[in-house]
RNA sequence: GCCCAGGUGGCGAAAUUCGGUAGACGCGCCUGCCUUGGGAGCAGGUUCCUAGUGGGGAUUGCGGGUUCGAUUCCCGUCCUGGGCACCA
């Protein structure tokens, strides 16, 4: 087979660049750092955003949409908020164009400047909170349980394909709360769902945990995160549910009476997760063939690939692929029957593996004879014959097994590359070869500016992490509990 | 925003040293033949636009400058990649 891909161990960021590129998945736009999701990545999007929603919607919550602009002013009355997104916001300052007469140019009209500008949301907390503002006077209004699916735009400095782009696609959720507890119980909750779809859909283990106070969301009194590892041993920050206490309510006046009939300001939540999962999902299962879906997010979870010499040879194999593309059908699988003769078997072999399609019928001659069917599966890259009676059922067992390996492998690499570590020497020693460290840290800013001196940082406090005594890394002080320590993307 | 390195067909690129026919070589793509159980092989074509077809025009990110002549030198600018920083 021909080399498509740059292979992972020779230069890990080309190959992944590589894959999103020639898998079809994206490409960079014309506009800086932003990108063009193609209709095959977008489809895995929308797989992404079903599961999701259904899962959202199970926990009670609707879905409501938001402007994409928001007054500078709005912008400004939480000052952690803006302080953590003014380096980098997309500010419209005028309405109008106009034709410059003296150049023939199109250029911005100077009397068309916009009284107050307006900023391209970041995120919606501010234009949430300003509405909420008006939604809520009692407590009979809460909770109130919002989701939108948005895109936002953050003016980043470097840029990388889902990863990090100027313009991202994401959901996000605005909770409103009558007591601090339940507002607490909201974040929690969210940052499981979050672990539930990362892991159970995507195959995609995660730990989960508090971010330190540094690390924390801008304006969130706590931040919990899902924290994976990718194949580089990188780690990737991949969800996360803010409890944002009453600070938002605060900065917009959102007040409401108690059931005691007393005027209290409500508790907040907001949690997000983004097309950067499109990202991980490579980072992590992918190979030097291509990508590797897990079964419950790819959009094509059969190809069948007819095999034929000559024409007449094609109408009994496209008999056998249909009758089997209609049975995949009924059993509620998705599968695409590709009898194209503008490409060989060989080819549509390399390309669905690249695309990383589960499972792989082929149907030749030889079969239709024996009434037999080759199959082969993406993740271990084995093939065998098997009678075409009764593969649908085979192949319905087989997309679940082939989901569970998925995840058990990506969860074996994380166990291999995570240590627990009790000494500086060691703790770096990990962090050069790659993968989450586990150690000892006081909780203080001193200390974790130390570990960020190698260019790791604290990914998270894990929150089931067992209690233990022990001492910091860094100052040798009195320790509880272990953190996670890795470099991340 | 700062420090490096770059920007040439659909793609990887060559020519830049020392200014002198831009696009060598390869991939991909197109046509035909041969093939079809792993991106196979052979021949021809392939910068783009245009043309009643023995032609014409444009073109090395963009804008200026030096020069008889600029992909090459100078100034500016935009963008891309790597590093710092920031970040989901």
């Amino acid at each position: 087979m021909a080399k498509v891909l740059t292979s992972k161990e020779e230069n890990y960021a080309q190959w992944y660049n590589d894959l999103v590129l020639k898998a079809g998945l994206a490409e960079n736009s014309a506009v800086r750092g932003c990108m063009v999701m193609k209709p095959y990545g977008y489809a895995i999007w929308e797989k992404m955003k079903d599961e999701l929603d259904r899962m959202f919607k199970e926990t009670g919550h609707e879905n409501a949409y938001f402007p994409l602009f928001i007054p500078k002013s709005f912008f400004s009355r939480e000052a952690a908020h803006v302080e953590g997104f003014a380096k980098e916001c997309a500010v419209v300052t005028h309405y109008r164009l106009k034709n410059d007469e003296s150049t023939g140019e199109i250029v911005v009209d100077p009397d068309a400047k916009l009284e107050e500008e307006l900023i391209v949301r970041p995120t919606s907390e501010t234009i949430i909170w300003n509405t909420y503002k008006n939604w809520i006077q009692s407590y009979r209004d809460l909770p109130l349980l919002i989701n939108q699916w948005a895109n936002v735009v953050r003016w980043e400095m470097r840029t990388r394909l889902f990863l990090r782009t100027a313009e991202f696609l994401w959901q996000e959720g605005h909770t409103a709360h009558a007591t601090r507890e339940e507002a607490e119980a909201e974040a929690l909750q969210m940052v499981g769902v979050y672990r539930k779809f990362s892991e159970n859909f995507l195959g995609i283990p995660v730990l989960v945990g508090h971010k330190t106070d540094s690390e924390r969301f801008a304006g969130a009194v706590d931040t919990l995160t899902i924290e994976a590892l990718m194949q580089d041993g990188k780690a990737l920050q991949a969800g996360t549910s803010h409890f944002l206490g009453q600070n938002f309510a605060r900065a917009f006046d959102v007040t409401f009476t108690t059931s005691e009939g007393k005027l209290d300001h409500v508790w907040a939540t907001s949690w997000g997760m983004t097309t950067r999962m499109i990202g991980a999902l490579i980072m992590v299962h992918s190979d030097d063939n291509g990508l590797v879906l897990p079964p419950r997010v790819a959009p094509i979870q059969v190809v069948i690939v007819p095999i034929y010499k000559g024409k007449d040879e094609f109408p009994a194999i496209a008999e056998a692929g249909n009758r089997i593309r209609k049975e995949l059908l009924d059993l509620g699988i998705s599968v695409k029957f590709d009898d194209r003769d503008t490409h060989k078997p060989g080819w549509k072999f390399a390309e669905y593996e690249l695309k990383g399609v589960p499972v792989r019928l082929a149907i030749g001659p030889r079969d239709v004879e024996k009434g037999s069917v080759e199959l082969a599966r993406r993740d271990t890259l084995e093939k065998q014959t098997l009678p075409q009676a009764g593969i649908g059922e085979v192949i319905r067992r087989l997309l679940d097994e082939i989901q569970e390996n998925i995840h058990q492998k990506a969860l074996k690499y994380r166990t291999e590359n995570t240590h627990r570590v009790d000494t500086w020497d060691e703790l770096t020693d990990v962090l050069d070869k790659g993968g989450f460290a586990l150690a000892h840290w006081d909780g203080t800013e001193e200390s974790e500016n130390r570990i960020k001196e190698t260019k790791a940082t604290i990914r998270c406090i894990p929150l089931d992490a067992e209690e233990e005594d022990g001492t910091c890394i860094v100052s040798g002080k009195p320790s509880r509990r272990r953190v996670v320590i890795a470099k991340a993307y």
